[in-house]
DNA sequence: TTGAAAGCGCTAACAG
DNA sequence: CTGTTAGCGCTTTCAA
């Protein structure tokens, strides 16, 4: 025999139904869609409902009639406030279509967001929003096996999975080399992110090499580092660079929060920067447009990230076609640190 | 007659279960207790699970087993990193016991909170975790009827709803009040959050006033701003400070983004720091370590509040006692900035 | 506008 | 160690 009925079990619909005197489908309706329910009865249901305290079980509801409403997102970590930004667009988006988000983070882990992504395949979302283009070959299968709309944001994949919303990490970079040559700096080093598995670290380091090739500059490899992103592995890093070569004239670093920690290190130690060296990040974060000197950086759109991924993966979910690709470019902004 | 069957289903438990040529209950063992499951035939499954793709369907694993191992926390925002840590804790905890965190942010609205909280129940998350101890009515009353383990985190609860781990914001904020005062400053003004919905800045901003008052100081309203937590809004509301009273001679600001903020704005402006205006935040936020001079700022353990939350939730959810009320404490660092 | 019946995919309970 | 059966709470389908 199966399992004992509890005594004191929590409301169901069926008893929110036995209460109003109808069946338990038309509470369903009178939730789903109360249009289709006379208003006598509605009201009846929605009294019935506030007496019991009744919540509906989404679980069960998603069971039956296959959707979830649900979107799962994966962003490498919520300490850096730039995907928050993006987190921001998304959201805005889908609460305003009735679908929540499940946020997870990678943190900058494949084999992390492999597992996130069977979740939320286990879960059956709607659709998966990830960061960055590349992705463990397990998480692509599953992926294209389980048919879920997909958005990649961030970056631009050569050969995406579904759709996808970003723009160049390695234009930008290399913008941002360029600007510093032409701004006279010819010893320039950079701090990256750890590139090992994160593509917009990745490109942005190409970038990087390929800026300093193009302007006949030799990439010396003891004025690249590698640091994981928080403001105290910028300010190390750019110290640590200063002492190795203190004919270093300009540090690129690849992300805001690195770039804030060694100009904040400068400021620390009294150097002057542009003068003793100038320094660039990418990312265009609101803290580096109120030190002075104003952050030299790359701003690019972080909400309207989310915001045009949430609509493209509403297109599909909606069922119509996959495999746009949106550049949505970039911007230098010029400030007093270079 | 009920719905049809489609003919390109996903694989379900049932199609491993014929290919691997047992019932689709030991699949199920198999899958949440393979040490049940004799060698062999977990062999065989688990080919059949490889060979057809297959990802178990957690909803309706949920639904007969009446327990979804997801823990529902609701952050005021992303955008802080400092909610980023106690976040961390708590997945750190519950990651390793299986579970699976949902995220989301109430953006200290408790309407969005509520409507947060009862997708959380509708979705039977096993335990939910608050930042915050004020909340609306209905929230306390769903929370209460859904008998779900509750924590609430980052304030000690005067009537918790179920356990608690915080410090007391109240006290951190007058005791900076009084570090000010035994520095030697008479006319401190104050930067806080908008207070109206949210019992951290409210219990803040009471601390300053408690403070003030023990100190035989007047609270002059034109002292005390309110403004939400952003960088700018810091730098914005001390200048206009300074502007409305000169003579003011140290500022605290309720949060360190704020305190930051204006920090970056005297710097700017070549204003000496503490000599022309002390600054005080409380946060303990790693940039304010890294800023010329030093912010003076309150540090309590964000990261073990999420810790020790899901520790208590978990316990909770296991079965055992409620009514816990964790105080963690804070510190005081007298940066250079006071 | 409302309802009856079936079943979504899984696991609890019991049996062997 | 493995299987049978019933049912979790909801919505789809068809019918009135």
């Amino acid at each position: 025999m199966p399992r004992r009925i509890l005594a004191d079990r929590p409301t169901t619909m069926a008893d929110v139904a036995r209460r109003a005197g109808v069946a338990a489908i038309t509470v369903s309706r009178a939730l789903s869609n109360p249009a289709q329910v006379s208003a006598a009865t509605l009201a009846r249901i929605q009294r019935a409902i506030a007496e019991s305290g009744y919540v509906r079980h989404a679980l069960a509801g998603s069971l039956a009639s296959n959707a979830t409403r649900c979107i799962g997102v994966v962003v490498p970590v919520l300490s850096n406030s730039i995907f928050a930004d993006t987190l921001q667009g998304l959201s805005e988006v889908f609460e305003e279509q009735g679908y929540r988000l499940l946020i997870a983070c990678s943190q900058y882990d494949p084999l992390r967001e492999q597992r996130i992504v069977e979740a939320f395949i286990g879960q059956r979302v709607d659709g998966i929003a990830l960061t960055g283009v590349t992705h463990s070959g397990p998480t692509r299968a599953m992926l294209a096996r389980a048919r879920i709309p997909v958005v990649q944001m961030w970056n631009l994949p050569t050969r995406p999975l579904d759709c996808a919303v970003g723009f160049s990490n390695f234009d930008a970079a290399r913008a941002m080399v360029r600007h510093l040559f032409s701004r006279g700096y010819r010893r320039i080093a950079y701090i990256g992110g750890l590139t090992y598995k994160n593509d917009r670290t990745q490109a942005r380091e190409r970038g990087y090499r390929q800026g300093l090739a193009e302007a006949g500059l030799r990439v010396k490899e003891s004025h690249v580092r590698r640091t994981p992103f928080e403001f105290e592995n910028g300010a190390a890093a750019l110290s640590d660079l200063i002492e190795t070569d203190p004919s270093i004239d300009a540090v690129f670093a690849a992300s805001d929060v690195l770039a804030v920690g060694a100009l904040l290190h400068c400021l620390r130690r009294d150097w002057p920067v542009p003068r003793k060296v100038a320094l660039a990040g990418l990312d265009g974060s609101p803290i580096g447009a109120l030190i002075k000197p104003e952050l030299t950086s790359i701003r690019f759109p972080r909400h309207q990230i989310g915001v045009r991924s949430a609509e493209l993966l509403l297109d599909r979910i909606r069922g119509r076609a996959a495999g746009v690709v949106e550049d949505l470019g970039f911007e230098l902004i010029a400030g007093g640190s270079a």
